[in-house]
DNA sequence: AACCCTAAACTGGTCAGACCAGCAATAAGA
DNA sequence: TCTTATTGCTGGTCTGACCAGTTTAGGGTT
């Protein structure tokens, strides 16, 4: 294998092991290089992916530093490879949306079949929870009650996949909840499919709880579409169309 | 934000965006230095970091393609959370299809709507592979066919978390399919299913496609009711050195 | 003509040294 | 003492060279 990957793998290992503490500055770029006995390209690209995979962090005339794992979120999902993949990306919101759409459909229906007693005292506390929130911070409630449901399915692989799923959409576009809910239609309209399916769920109907799982998901991201207009030019970067052309004129003999 | 993560962004986003199909190879890097108007070196650092996420592959002497998320390098995959906790428990392969069984049918419904001509050429030769397949070996067609159409739908989530599924299903009863199938009716059932599944997206009907879809994942799990498999492996990992003091060496003034 | 082998001409991987830009501590001047 | 400019760190980019695999086109040889 390449130096590089020896490199990057070497200082990963340090780190993971505890040979570095998080928030610890790591040596400088020339300092590795000397001492590792390689340049400092090789140092650079290792550093590179090392930052690429969130396990260090990088700053212009400061160093480069051990990350902090991070928050709350629990290690299970946060570092997963479909993670760093598609974070930033706007197109991303709708292949989650669209890949969600299913599965929590999916999930009320098992969740319609399987639930216990215990899943359903959960569910109707997570519903109540849900029902007494202001507009601005209901991002956790909905989070909670949907969870309640994906967990009453009794599927562990649901509960991992749309876990991650998630999350995923949390760093994705975190503020288009918060921007969702606000107008009072909407959130009335949220509402009443939230009841819906908790009834569905609790009445024990699977065939009605997917259909109103899945009307839900498909309305969020309908509306989330038609929100798109404005908004976001954060992270916009100059057009990739001249980018098309430049890539596909060495892809033919 | 520097040059760098720039470059790596517009590439990301044109693999995302389809403009780059999977498998397809990438301008060279002095190519791309000179296009995008970057030292060579800001583009191999984009690239590496690309590669750090799994979005390309790059071999030597070769180029760069675009990863085709699956098989063999298995690398990222292989070591999801996921693998360890289930792999080898009997019930988690219900709890695998029943997830897939949405997913699968999901992404037929995409694949009937949006398969390009290059996707639906890569379907018929999966599909033509899947004909002349002896039941013996056919696990490796199998898993192409039903790529092929994921692939078609153009959702890269879809695409990625299927990909895992899979590698948990082969990795929980590998054996299952090849055990499935030599059972002439058996394989005539599935060999029309998937014919039909091949005609419906072909055709453009994905209400259908995804009914054939759900019908033909429905149907491999309750046949597979019987069925109790191993598969063990994992990756090593190398001797850490001691470099550790080399770090720490520094950190003090 | 068909074959094999070698010599380019690609590709990515590494190296060296230079210069720019952000940051912080220190020395120089008020 | 306080402010300012210098100095010396840090990462970021550029250049051009060379090494190492891969492919391909020629040029023999049979």
């Amino acid at each position: 294998m390449g130096i590089s990957k020896e490199i990057s793998y070497k200082l990963e290992h340090l780190i993971l092991e505890g040979g570095l503490a998080p928030g610890q500055k790591i040596p400088s770029e020339r300092q590795l290089s000397t001492k590792l006995g390689v340049s400092r390209s090789v140092v650079r690209e290792a550093l590179h992916e090392l930052q690429a995979r969130g396990v260090i962090e990088t700053r212009h005339g400061k160093g480069s530093f051990v990350a902090s794992i991070v928050p709350e979120s629990g290690a299970q999902g946060a570092n997963s490879p479909l993670m760093y993949l598609y974070q930033g990306h706007t197109r991303t919101l709708y292949d989650l949306l669209e890949v969600r759409e299913q599965l929590e459909g999916q999930a009320a229906f098992l969740a319609a079949q399987r639930a216990t007693n215990l899943d359903r005292h959960r569910l109707t506390r997570a519903f109540r929870a849900l029902e007494s929130t202001d507009p601005l911070s209901n991002a956790r409630p909905d989070h909670g009650f949907h969870h309640a449901i994906v967990e009453a399915s009794h599927n562990p692989i649901l509960v991992h996949i749309l876990s991650g799923l998630k999350n995923m959409m949390l760093l994705t576009v975190q503020a288009s909840v918060s921007n969702l809910n606000p107008k009072e239609d909407m959130r009335r309209k949220i509402m009443g499919q939230h009841r819906q399916l908790y009834e569905a769920i609790m009445a024990g109907k699977p065939d009605q709880a997917r259909k109103v799982a899945t009307a839900h998901v498909r309305f969020v991201r309908q509306t989330m579409k038609e929100m798109e207009k404005e908004g976001d030019e954060l992270l916009r970067i100059p057009a990739p169309e001249d980018l098309a052309d430049l890539l596909n004129d060495s892809g033919s003999p």
